[in-house]
DNA sequence: GGTATTATTTACCGATCGGTATATAATCAT
DNA sequence: ATGATTATATACCGATCGGTAAATAATACC
């Protein structure tokens, strides 16, 4: 039988914190990409060795899924937030604006992870690359759906097409994170959120 | 002293076509990305030999730049033919068409292979990201210096933006390729041009 | 025929890959 | 102290990586 109190931790205890090795790996898988990430590039960035990473997040693609999921926590924050403003145009400058944040954030690797990582891969990465494919299709998918409410709520015209906005506003911005990771810079960036609204309905 | 005559060729005789086997080199890259593309996976589709390979095409690095040029010289031939076009206008509608089509071409890999193969790579693949990176400008270059001429020919308005509004296209159409390479169809892409272009000045 | 030349085949190289077995160190409970 | 537990460190595993040496096969020239 178990004590009555087993809060107490036994055995050794950790040199590191978990959360924090995670942002490090994210970081790295999101420089180098998932296949380029190799294990003594993710064990030297999150201060452990081998076996403990392994004991602690499975092994590189459960780590990756973990770190994607960080991701999406954290960096990807700002777009249900956005998606809460009261106008549909305020939500897609919402996230367009912070979207090239997350992409040229000092300190920070360039673009963004959910692009950078697999676009293409070999056949080990294949899960890899679909679920990154469907991260950002669920994004997509949130803001169609956002947009769909505008229409019903008549602050988007009857005849816009949510489907249509959707995928225009998701394509220009990660071609912003394709531009991002190239080099091109926030101030050069911010400019085309003004210039694409003028194709917004309305 | 050689002989007048060196055209007929000595020793034994290739079993494959260099061009074609270039080719197929460079739909594995497309689809596989640099660092997912194997030795064996190249040479498997192109139908030689590792040495053979090393002989013709040098090696993994130098046959990527010689694959990446000739998707330069094939698939993205429509880019300069575009630019020869009579308006500004008609020359980034051309180009965004032409470009979805490169990006949901049957037979060829989805997306486009300047930002499938190393948006985020390994130490070893640094150079070819470089190269990717330098390609993308190169076009959007391109594409800026034609609108400084349709705005020095009044083509389009003295207060265009001509490096605003590369940038937007290419932006766009990156963004296209992104979405191409997670599954998104011709039929859906089609319809973003015309929307795009409704922020088209004048 | 013989010789030079070029391409192919087979086998191999050291390095690195992702992943793990084993042993040791540090804590808690008793 | 002792045992149980958990994390660490070292060393190792087979597989695969990109790249090449050496031997064989097929052609042109003479």
């Amino acid at each position: 039988m178990k004590s009555s109190k087993p809060l107490a931790k036994a055995g050794r205890p950790r040199t590191f914190c978990a959360e924090q090795a995670l942002d490090h790996a994210m970081k790295v898988f999101w420089e180098k990409g998932y296949e380029g990430s190799s294990l003594p590039d993710l064990t030297a960035a999150m201060g452990m060795n081998r076996p403990s990473l392994y004991a602690v997040f499975g092994n590189k693609q459960e780590l990756f899924h973990k770190a994607l999921e960080r991701y999406g926590a954290t960096r990807m924050g700002f777009f249900d937030r956005a998606l809460a403003l009261p106008t549909a145009r305020a939500v897609v400058e919402r996230v367009l604006i912070d979207y090239i944040a997350v992409q040229t954030e000092a300190g920070s690797p360039r673009g963004c992870l959910r692009i950078n990582c697999a676009l293409a891969c070999g056949d080990d990465a294949q899960p890899v690359r679909d679920e990154l494919a469907a991260a950002r299709a669920g994004c997509e998918l949130k803001l169609r759906q956002r947009l769909q409410r505008a229409v019903a709520e008549g602050d988007l015209a009857p005849d816009a097409d949510p489907e249509l906005l959707a995928r225009y506003v998701m394509s220009l911005a990660q071609g912003m994170a394709v531009q991002a990771s190239g080099g091109v810079t926030r101030a050069q960036l911010l400019p085309l959120v003004a210039l694409a609204m003028r194709a917004w309905p309305g």
